[in-house]
DNA sequence: ACCCCTTTTACGGTTTCCCGTAAAGAAATG
DNA sequence: CATTTCTTTACGGGAAACCGTAAAAGGGGT
């Protein structure tokens, strides 16, 4: 089994939970993180020490604070973590169950398994824990492997979120035209931000503005 | 101490630390339930049995799954059970950290305490807990102690909760006017309607219909 | 009953959204 | 280089939102 593991999470009432799950699958060395930026330094400590982290078991939204942090999300600490220890294992333990959401872990941060927070979570984390230090096949829900493979989820790139955040801010069209300018993101001509919008529309069945940007606010898009 | 306490919370690695803190103050009797339904039933039972619960800690929000359940969320376990069993303590043990939304909890529903999931709340919802059973006052944070006496935040009601549904399901208004008639909720007229958006626009600062519905959805008003 | 005050509704003008069409520009192909 | 194709931009008309004003309807008081 792993020997050393870090919990990265906010919220003590899971944590609690989750090292003592560890515990009962004979890991021996746990360690336990707050905040992202706490977990990313106790990272490079490890690896400078020479004795590593096997397996970093990570949040993905931590509550913001009093303190100031560099890393503020679960995604920015691993991304972080892969840059000085592209080896490691890593769990996203997490409430979110966006199947778009978890299918751009797996495919931009490469991450191990996904384990959603749920009734019967801390042995589906056990098991996933298991089948990583066998190098097994990761099991995943029917409707999650059929959005890992389905492209048309990922097609919804930066700039239309770029567009759906402005629009969420109560700009008008002409706002967004001239902001864009300014920003330099093409295109920028109002006209086209229309028809960019009316693609999300479609493609989100919106029936109009305000619709669209309450289907994407329960998406997690913006 | 309390004798007999109820936990109700769906997330098994929350609700593991919560009944271990409970042992540690030594609760003799502690159940546990994941479902709102679940955790009615065991109070009316309870109550039948002539061995009633003490005490209820529940969550707010409970995922949604494959069982269909009369009771979906917190606020309505709590306002179920008040209803059978008046004299119940009842403490809410959430993320939630939206001050109107935990106004709404003492001022609605009578809750005894309420503590807020996050990096050091198992030693709080101890103290909560000692605090009920000593009847002392309840503490609250500075912020959230203004906001309950903050008259303005509670004048958000039904109506505008229904009106800010309608509107983020892409409705426009002569579609929500039409509907308010069908359902006997009034004011209906389209200016009334137009009326009540414009208040909340100010009132929450937002510049059009879109951006009051995306500063709404975050606040989980909707 | 009358007056006062509040709430609800109605109306008009302006802006923005919405949607189709078409022109201008850029990239690709032969 | 000419032609095709796709992308970006422009334009125009109708619908809905936006905003101020004012009339109608309802609800206490005296």
């Amino acid at each position: 089994m792993f020997h050393k593991v870090l919990v990265a999470e906010d919220l003590d009432s899971i944590s609690i939970a989750v090292v003592q799950a560890l515990g009962e699958i004979s890991i021996l060395e746990i360690h336990h993180a707050k905040y992202c930026d706490d977990a990313f330094l106790k990272i490079k400590k490890a690896l400078h020490d020479n004795q590593p982290y096997d397996l970093l078991i990570s949040d993905l939204s931590f509550k913001p604070d009093h303190r100031e942090n560099k890393l503020c999300s679960g995604e920015e600490l691993i991304e972080a973590v892969k840059k000085v220890q592209p080896d490691i294992k890593t769990i996203v333990f997490s409430i979110e169950d966006k199947s778009f959401r978890i299918k751009s872990l797996f495919n931009n941060l490469g991450i191990n398994a996904y384990v959603s927070k749920g009734r019967d979570s801390i042995p589906e984390l056990q098991k996933a824990i298991q089948r990583i230090y066998n190098n097994e096949e990761i099991k995943l829900s029917p409707e999650l492997s059929h959005a890992l493979r389905d492209k048309s989820l990922f097609e919804i790139e930066s700039y239309d979120i770029a567009l759906l955040k402005s629009l969420s801010k109560g700009l008008t069209l002409e706002d967004i035209s001239s902001e864009f300018k300014d920003s330099g993101i093409i295109p920028n001509g109002s006209s086209s931000l229309e028809k960019r919008i009316n693609r999300l529309k479609i493609y989100f069945k919106a029936s109009n503005n305000v619709h669209l940007i309450a289907i994407t606010k329960d998406l997690g898009l913006v």
